[in-house]
DNA sequence: TATTTCTACGAAAACGGTTTCGATAGTTTC
DNA sequence: GAAACTATCGAAACCGTTTTCGTAGAAATA
């Protein structure tokens, strides 16, 4: 009811060409920068739609021009933890500018991510960022997309796709470094389940440290499940088999949190008797044991980051690096291997 | 390159009219289910449209409609661990009907949200939801926007908006009802940041369902912080000052690990010695502690769920049920409460 | 001065639909 | 048999942009 706020009707281009006396062409041309206006002209107009506070209608815009200023988010399943960071990333990077991202669940569903990839195409959205829940290669979307698709995290198994992803083996190296470097030289790992292609990534990025170090593995890796329960049994496990041991790589925080427990009730000593590391910082878990975790961090949110980016310059033309990336992981040190002071 | 899938021109209604041998304005009216097309020729053209794959372009639609199909989610921040359950109860509730969904995180900023309010409504969003990251009233956006507004779990401080929180009240009652069908009578209570209003409503909660059976709450509630640490060291204070409790209402998963740790570290049987209770079912703490927790589930999903259907109905003028909601929560039963068998 | 070249602008045709309204043919009514 | 309806359809305007192309006038050239 009252005159002032957004409502009433939106004011349009003709609007500003009035108010400008001009042509509603010569409007569009002042606005979008194009040269074949007048200086002068061009600030009457310029002004006009200052005043007006004129913003152009996304979707004639996109009617004619076919450019809707929109790209579509495709997720295989939201509930997973590492779907957030990711889906921030880039939604931050769209962020204040001009495009505006399509949320879509397939809620790990086939069927449903064909739903939702057709209706974004026929939204005509400008590119698709899919990002899938583990690292475990998913299928391609396919090749006769019309527009730019970039695949986060998961990455697709057409290689003539680009994706990007976490350097897993560089994970499960910098671990181990880590330890070692801490002067831990029986080392054990526990992990999930063995089908992902995380877990076998991390295991060869753990073997290749400890080669550089002449050092083995305390025993074959422990894979199982990605859960704290496994954590406390896996550890229960090894210490008994292998009390010496003075390390335990995890390949998740939960995982870690199991063994923490483990350690405190067998009456080992962490990190004193036992150093542990886990993998994810995910700070619910990690910033809230005794004592708090090691662990690695993915930097999902700089790699959502870099997907869009990644599909922006894919539709600008800037087609350059096609063809995946594996982004770096980062070390994070706490108390788990490092007595505090 | 392939002329199978997606790629080439898509195909327009005047296509679909062309290939019934009508006019695009019959063509329009067939597939609308306008009334005035003779039943003969609707199915032609329905045919044609079907053999066609014709999808209507949302963008020249919802230039002549108003309508665009498509709805905004405003978040206040994505990290919180409540704004996921919500949103997907709310893509889901699209889901694989006619509208999609916009998402725009503001990162607790004002002036992002602003922003991105404006954005959707030059994009001619069909309905807003807002999601706030606590339950905590936030400021309205205001009375003069030209499309429906729902607030989910963080409900608007203008009670002429329509607000679906969690019932967090019911919350704590059904708690401590729960403790005391279990035979408990020295009930005790740690919370969390005491700005907060689920905090001082869960405590109010507490307060009636122990009124209503008679008892008192042992020692004030505590309340500081959201954190595991927090619990550990209130739990801690708890026992010792008050060693004859035999339960604690925690206000979260997080406080009820930490309580369940200091509860084991101090020689106490969980449930035998002391029942522990959390709050919000949050699946990674609740299932992996010893034993799991009981605790109460917000029914997020479901929340998220019922904001999008109810800004279905105002879009569709069905706008009865204004007014804010409270939903009711629900008592999820696991070993920190009852022993098992 | 007459011609050519620019420059700055606007008329009009898209883009892909919806909707109003008038036209046509077939039916009914008196 | 003419008038009045009714049912079915299509021409055209419109939604708000972009873009092509034509043109008037000024400036440069002859």
């Amino acid at each position: 009811m009252s005159s002032s706020g957004t409502a009433g009707r939106a004011t349009t281009l003709s609007d500003v060409a009035r108010r400008a006396d001009v042509s509603i062409a010569t409007a569009s041309k002042a606005l979008n920068g194009r040269f074949d206006v007048a200086p002068a002209t061009r600030q009457r107009i310029l002004a006009a739609a200052a005043e007006l506070d004129f913003s152009p209608n996304p979707m004639a815009k996109g009617l004619s021009a076919d450019r809707s200023g929109t790209v579509g988010i495709l997720t295989g399943d939201l509930e997973g933890r590492f779907m957030i960071p990711i889906l921030m990333g880039a939604e931050n990077a769209f962020g204040t500018g001009r495009v505006n991202a399509f949320l879509c669940d397939a809620r790990g569903d086939q069927i449903r991510e064909q739903h939702h990839l057709k209706a974004l195409l026929v939204r005509h959205v400008d590119g698709i960022i899919v990002v899938g829940p583990s690292t475990n290669p998913r299928p391609s979307l396919g090749q006769d997309i019309p527009v730019p698709v970039v695949y986060a995290y998961a990455p697709s198994e057409d290689p003539r796709d680009t994706s990007l992803t976490s350097d897993e083996v560089m994970g499960g190296r910098i671990q181990v470094e880590h330890l070692i470097a801490c002067g831990r030289t029986r080392i054990a790992h526990i992990s999930g389940d063995p089908t992902f292609a995380a877990t076998q990534n991390r295991v060869q990025g753990i073997r290749q440290a400890l080669d550089a170090a002449g050092l083995e593995l305390v025993g074959p890796p422990l894979l199982s499940q990605w859960s704290e329960a496994w954590g406390r049994d896996a550890a229960a496990m090894l210490l008994e088999r292998h009390p010496d041991i003075d390390a335990i790589a995890c390949a998740s925080d939960q995982i870690a949190r199991g063994v923490l427990d483990t350690a405190r009730d067998m009456g080992r000593r962490v990190p004193e008797d036992i150093a542990v590391i886990g993998y994810d910082n995910w700070d619910v878990l990690a910033l809230n044991s005794r004592p708090q975790l090691s662990t690695i961090d993915a930097n999902l949110e700089e790699l959502g980051r870099l997907a869009a980016h990644q599909v922006f310059d894919a539709m600008d033309g800037t087609d350059t690096s096609a063809g995946s990336k594996n982004l770096p992981v980062r070390l994070v040190i706490r108390g788990s291997t490092i007595a505090s002071r």
